[in-house]
DNA sequence: TTGTATGCGTTATCAG
DNA sequence: CTGATAACGCATACAA
């Protein structure tokens, strides 16, 4: 910058409005100072920018799976919005591991981001830490953060949605229904199982706690539980799986069983990812704005890095039950 | 830094030294410093030590579309290293935009970064920052940067895994082999289609030109594809997809074609992410060690961020042929 | 409108 | 071994 003022013939200060705040300056000056920054090929240091401003316009998004395609299409959607809104965006894939979890977390407090997406319902900082993570922007996505906190949140109401998915089941005559969790400790977890069961009770079905399994949210936890499932004596006629990843196992332990989809057993997945038309059977599964999602919580995590009131601390986005060929009539 | 030395009564250049090099510090003095800082809660400010430095211990990951599982897990890899080498990881999704392909590039010249990974063969940068971006560290995975440049990359060899599943094919009897392949202008492809091509003339079997395909990476290319394939009068018996996502788009329109697979076609992939075991059928395919790669581009980046000398501007990782399900002998 | 001067937090240099 | 001080590049308050 010392160069292009020298060039000109003017200072520094006049150079760093001329860039950034040009109708401060002389239109004839501002000409002069463009071309000798064009001539120089000079380019902002982003570094004595950040440092100077205490701000880094970057925000940490930490996920647990990245190769999980519904993560990964909300991180699209938040990376989208990032760079409409001039921020960058640094990627923490967690693998689960809570070290990593804080070590994304401690960025926002260190002053490598300014705020923080978290795309799941963990509290990432630190004990000691807990005071002054209530002051730092963050934004979660499906879920709630863990404790007694008031971050907002980009969610679905699973609660209807999982009573979609019960009413869809119970209209195609099936009364014994299981479920495969992908957590057992989330909201997410609880709204969908709740949802499942006042259906059912609604129906007086009675809900078998031996068809409800707990795992992750991966296709080899789905294949596990549901080879489970068929090793009971007496199995569940539809599965209703809490992701689409976890239904694509689940299915593929149906048919090693040498069983059929759906005219055994009816699948229902979560998501609806991309692969879901591309299976066979295609999936029935519940469709989540993903995009949409990681766009709104960084557009909310914007507002709350600028001090800008939040309407609501959760946001609801609106979902569809998707029924294709997975699903059908309940066997005789 | 500064409450910390005016606690313990001493300078601030006494402080950063018990942290940055505790050695050069009387262990009386440094225990002090450090239960300062742990009574203050000090952070360093990175801002400031980045500043400082001129190093931002950040890298830029460049990527066309991060919902491919291949190339998500690659990101995996780079960020598992990265983790380990003190870097982050700055996501650089661009939707196959070349703008944004620049945006990111630029991140380096901007001092947001240290250096780039490439996942794809594009030169990222723009033509008037073309002699710039000779100095700066970047690394690829896959394939060669386009043009004339010497930035070292990760890739498996792509000739002689074409030349494997050429061979596989023509050993169940095919010899009418098609190929899809992602891009036109990529050595990617011209490696895997020459390795067809070789081992087909090799066995006297004529390519026919009408049977191979090109387009993107995606399923739904893979699709469209196939569709034009079966809409032909004179049908490959087995075509050879240059990616799992478009194998799982072809096999899609073959089913819904109401053919099998493999009795009336075979299906080959490449990649071997997830998804393939959990296909139905499974997917015949070329594994590449994807977190391997990442994980490699990852640590030759470091060594060029650092001045260190690379042994070879290209390294091949081991690549596997997996036979599945998706292949079989030729129909009568 | 423009120039001068200062500060941001850390590290490095040099002196003590 | 430790203290004082300069320097990094930019933005801005204040002065002219």
């Amino acid at each position: 910058m010392r160069k292009v003022s020298q060039m000109v013939g003017v200072s520094t200060a006049t150079v760093s409005r001329a860039l950034k705040n040009p109708e401060m300056v002389l239109p004839e000056t501002r000409d002069k100072v463009l071309k000798a920054v064009e001539a120089l090929g000079y380019r902002p240091n982003i570094l004595a920018k950040n440092f100077s401003s205490g701000k880094t316009q970057t925000v940490v998004v930490i996920v647990t799976d990245l190769t999980n395609p519904f993560f990964s299409r909300i991180v699209q959607g938040v990376e989208e919005e990032a760079q409409k809104l001039g921020y960058s965006v640094l990627l923490g894939d967690t693998n689960d591991d809570i070290n990593r979890e804080r070590v994304y977390a401690e960025m926002v407090l260190n002053n490598r981001a300014d705020g923080l997406i978290q795309l799941d319902h963990l509290f990432p900082f630190a004990d000691k830490d807990k005071e002054i993570a209530k002051t730092v922007p963050m934004v979660s996505v499906c879920d709630a953060i863990d404790g007694d906190y008031a971050y907002p949140y980009i969610t679905i109401d699973n609660f209807a949605a999982s009573r979609d998915v019960a009413k869809h089941l119970i209209s195609l005559g099936h009364t014994k229904i299981g479920a495969i969790a992908g957590r057992d400790d989330s909201h997410v977890t609880s709204d969908r199982l709740g949802g499942l069961m006042r259906v059912m009770q609604e129906h007086s079905i009675p809900f078998n706690q031996d068809w409800f399994m707990r795992g992750g949210y991966t296709k080899q936890c789905g294949k596990e539980s549901m080879e489970k499932l068929l090793a009971l004596a007496d199995r569940p006629t539809a599965v209703y799986c809490f992701s689409d990843e976890i239904a694509i196992g689940a299915i593929k332990a149906i048919k090693n069983h040498g069983l059929r989809i759906p005219e055994d057993i009816s699948i229902v997945g979560f998501d609806n990812v991309d692969i879901c038309e591309y299976m066979d059977p295609s999936l029935t599964t519940v469709d989540q704005p993903a995009v949409d999602m990681g766009r709104r919580a960084m557009q909310i995590l914007f507002q709350l890095i600028n001090g800008e009131p939040i309407q609501s601390i959760t946001e609801y986005k609106p979902y569809t039950l998707l029924v294709r060929d997975s699903t059908g009539p309940v066997p005789n």
